[in-house]
DNA sequence: GTTCCTCGAGTTCT
DNA sequence: CTCGAGGAAC
């Protein structure tokens, strides 16, 4: 009995263990339910056997639909940051300037560490208690009361405060956050007892609260520390240093290091000295928050898009890890393109952990001197993507490898070539399965001819099966092709089947981003179908007549008369045509020049509430506008969205570009 | 000839 | 989002 017991757990952990870290699990989930159900069902009949290490002991995943939606009485507005001190002076310019202030009028600010945790509103009635919401989006949060209610430093009354009535109702906003030897030790406890262990302290407050059962969010080291006031009736408040006084009378946390200044300068100094002794904080700061104390000057600055004009985050730089670099590997891309690949021991960067990141090309490594089992400093920049930044030279012991290109593609063992006025080799092999692969997600991508069903996985079981040899197989595909393929049940296949059939339909434009045709991608192939709306009109056009098109010059004539002219490509036509694919418009586009938007130019940045990207550009285009994807000083307006990019939305501030949101959008538009 | 703008291709993780 | 490079405008 107690065998069995020990047998299934150290099935139960093993499998577990593939299934969460290694991400390759060899069971399937339901196999993995029995032997859950067999060992559950042991330790009811003998509870004795149960240990605090079981696998039946680990809370489950938390389940997002729990939590009801509450909609914030007024926006937690998100604030726009300055990653240099040029930026922040910047600011300081525009408030002032906006103030009237050039010459006199004073301005004082108050500066505040900003704490890597949640933002959360916490609402009070006659200074009671009442509940609690994450920010979300700004506009809509989760409701966790419940757990709220176990953060220790979160008062459920109200202290009186003596020259001031308590609020009918006040919302009190704040962060929620762990310290970084709480997280430390609660990684630990959770490392002992099997649990998931948490990246970094902002991830472990967050999924503390969102624990269905608050009793384990109350044994977990959460802290608040209060420093806005939202919704409040029944006082008045008149600046950001009285507001933090009054939320510390009224029983709140307030971060001791929070100054009022009255010279920009020294709050220069203040980011400055903070940036340094970053890492001595017990908890986790990702920049200062500096806010214009007095409310009716915030009141005159205002709020444009989703950021208060009298607020800015001061961010410090991206942080940088070191880690060592595993391995190289190879990328084929649809183009044949190579780009080698670090494999590198997983470090946390930045909140997220990082264990690929992109070398570009042979001259990137070698030039950097980067070797197979080098200590390497990775960066998380601005952007999202890691990058190796390069090696430790002083860390080397000496059994590092220099790297080199080989003469192979890794996919189908063909030599690969590079021009010497490239930087990249590119496999040449039409044949190359990698670049099938790749082609054949490029083919059913959105951007092309939006195959639902299909995606990466699909992509390379069909080529490795020998199913297809190019994308127009992808048409024959019949139910008995996907007999043999275990794990595909009869209504995945349908499915499949449905979606690719749904797909011969869709306009030429989409048909031709979908070939790949170098330099040929979304907006060059519509521009070829405002000319030819039937495939056989392009496959006959002549260099100068592609040349005499607005927007496409020499290399790219040359480059589509040379991919029509390749028999191969010729043949993959009309077996697209033979398998019932549509290959031609029913009338030429015409390019709406009227309309609301006539000749403005719009970009987009972040996710705008209700609209995808897609559907935004639709919108726009269809008014006459244009969207594109870099901002610059031909453009009109930049569509801010949440958690918008930074360089966009810094770009778009220093060339004075309008911002809308979406509702400004439409409005626009006038719908 | 030079400069600015735009497009294409590839990038990581949740 | 960024890079490199093609293409148009100056």
């Amino acid at each position: 009995m107690q065998d069995r017991v020990n047998e299934l757990r150290r099935l139960l952990h093993e499998h577990n263990h593939r299934y969460h870290v290694l991400d390759d699990p060899i069971i399937s989930d339901a196999e993995y339910d029995t032997l859950m159900t067999e060992l559950r069902e042991l330790e009811a009949e003998h509870p004795e056997l149960v240990t605090t290490d079981s696998p039946t002991q680990r809370v489950g995943a938390t389940p997002t639909t729990a939590f009801a939606k509450v909609r914030h009485k007024e926006p937690m507005l998100s604030l726009a940051n300055a990653f240099d001190v040029g930026e922040l002076r910047a600011w300081y310019g525009r408030v002032r300037k906006l103030l009237g202030a050039e010459g006199s009028v004073p301005i004082s600010f108050v500066v505040e560490p900003k704490i890597d945790g949640l933002a959360m509103a916490i609402t009070y009635r006659a200074g009671q208690f009442q509940g609690a919401a994450t920010r979300g989006d700004g506009m809509t949060g989760e409701d966790v009361t419940a757990n709220i209610r176990t953060v220790g430093s979160i008062p459920l009354a109200l202290r009186l405060v003596d020259d001031r009535p308590v609020p009918r109702v006040i919302e009190v906003r704040g962060e929620v956050y762990m310290r970084t030897a709480d997280f430390e030790h609660l990684n630990e406890m959770q490392a002992a007892t099997g649990g998931k262990l948490f990246a970094n302290p902002r991830n472990a407050a967050a999924g503390s609260l969102r624990q269905l059962d608050s009793r384990i969010t109350a044994g977990r080291p959460l802290r608040f520390f209060s420093y806005a006031v939202g919704l409040i009736e029944g006082v008045i408040l008149r600046s950001q240093w009285d507001t933090l006084q009054y939320l510390r009378a009224l029983g709140f946390a307030v971060n001791p290091d929070i100054r009022r200044l009255d010279d920009f300068e020294a709050v220069i100094d203040y980011c400055a000295a903070w940036m340094s002794r970053r890492s001595e904080l017990p908890y986790e700061v990702d920049g200062v928050v500096i806010k214009v104390d007095r409310f009716d000057q915030q009141a005159e600055l205002g709020v444009v898009a989703h950021d208060p004009r009298w607020a800015i985050a001061f961010k410090f730089p991206a942080r940088e890890a070191t880690t060592t670099l595993r391995a190289i590997t190879l990328n084929v891309g649809r183009t044949g393109r190579i780009n080698p690949n670090a494999e590198l021991d997983p470090v946390v960067i930045g909140g997220v952990t990082v264990a690929h990141a992109t070398l570009h090309n042979e001259e990137y490594i070698v030039g950097r001197d980067i070797r197979i089992d080098d200590r390497v400093t990775v960066k998380r920049a601005g952007d999202v993507i890691p990058k190796v930044v390069g090696p430790l030279i002083a860390a080397r012991t000496g059994t590092e490898q220099p790297w080199h290109m080989p003469s192979t593609c890794p996919s189908c063992a063909e030599p690969i070539q590079r021009d010497p006025d490239e930087a990249d080799y590119y496999c040449v092999n039409a044949r190359c399965p990698a670049q099938l692969v790749r082609r054949v997600e490029h083919w059913v991508s959105k951007a092309a001819l939006d195959i639902v069903g299909i995606g990466e996985e699909q992509a390379r079981l069909f080529v490795e099966k020998g199913l297809i040899t190019d994308v127009a197989d992808l048409y024959l595909l019949t139910p008995e092709h996907f007999t043999e393929q275990a794990g595909y049940g009869t209504k995945k296949v349908a499915n499949i089947l449905n979606g690719i059939a749904a797909a011969k339909d869709r306009p030429l434009e989409r048909l031709l981003t979908g070939l790949g045709i170098r330099s040929v991608g979304s907006s060059v192939a519509e521009l070829l179908v405002q000319h030819y709306y039937v495939i056989e009109a392009l496959m006959m056009a002549t260099d100068s007549d592609l040349n005499a098109i607005m927007g496409i010059g020499p290399h790219t004539a040359t480059t589509i008369i040379e991919f029509f002219g390749h028999e191969p490509n010729r043949a993959l036509i009309h077996k697209l045509q033979r398998v019932g694919v549509r290959t031609a418009n029913a009338a030429p586009v015409v390019v709406p020049t009227a309309g609301a938007l006539a000749g403005k130019t719009f970009v987009l940045t972040g996710s705008l509430p209700t609209l995808t990207r897609e559907q935004a550009t639709e919108l726009i285009s269809q008014q006459g506008g244009t969207v594109t994807g870099t901002v610059s000083k031909k453009t009109d307006y930049l569509v801010v969205g949440d958690s918008p990019g930074g360089s966009k939305y810094t770009k778009a501030q220093q060339l004075g570009i309008p911002q809308l949101d979406e509702a400004a959008l439409r409005q626009l538009v006038g719908t």
